[in-house]
DNA sequence: ACATTACTTAACCGAACGGTTTAATTAACC
DNA sequence: GGTTAATTAAACCGTTCGGTTAAGTAATGT
């Protein structure tokens, strides 16, 4: 079951203020778990809920050394994001350039 | 209660495909409820719920004429959202061009 | 007037979400 | 060997999610 990085997973997992927390603190560097959970006034179990989200998603790889768990950040899910809401304002900004191409023609053709 | 979008609104409202076929549908023109449940395999009230959540969100706007209607694509939320995603990009980019020229550097060193 | 169309409301369902507490494991330190 | 620290596991809880069916309302076409 290798569950790989889908649209679906990387926008729900960035849709929660805490996994966006984590994610922006891991864009920093490299992190343990208690160090993510450092900042967030909230149980162990649920940062490690959180950080699984985020794993499942493909955002995030945990290392374990010892007892101590090190994650570190995937940007890859986050570029296909990027790139998908681009293509849609892409597409949107092409929409108004033909439209005002065409109010522009209308002008001209008054004018004349 | 006026519940502006918020990333969180956004992003969750994008999780789901059905509602990102709701959105790329509305990328082409305005369409009727019934017009952008015809594609789905689904209830109504199911892809009324859908566009209920996009409402919230502030991706879409419905307006009623007659017993009709009409929903339209509101672009800004989701150019939020790009925007935020591409902010990650730009700070993980220059946290490696960083490394490269401190690599590069090492380099020159070791050659002298 | 009546039937049809387009949407809406309500009630329900099982699964997933976002959290909790409490207890177990396991590694490191003295 | 015993304590402490870091993580994990298990069970639970109320809410939201994504869907359903069935029934209701209101505008339109004949």
């Amino acid at each position: 079951m290798v569950k790989q990085h889908t649209l679906d997973g990387t926008l729900a997992a960035l849709s929660d203020p805490t996994r966006r927390a984590i994610v922006q603190r891991l864009l920093e560097s490299d992190a343990t778990l208690s160090e993510l959970a450092e900042p967030h006034d909230m149980s162990m179990p649920a940062i490690m809920k959180h950080v699984g989200k985020l794993v499942d998603a493909g955002l995030v790889e945990r290392q374990k050394t010892g007892r101590v768990v090190t994650c570190s950040l995937r940007i890859d899910p986050i570029d296909d994001a990027q790139r998908w809401l681009n293509e849609m304002l892409e597409f949107w900004n092409r929409r108004f350039d033909a439209l005002d191409e065409y109010l522009a023609r209308q002008q001209e053709e008054e004018d004349r």
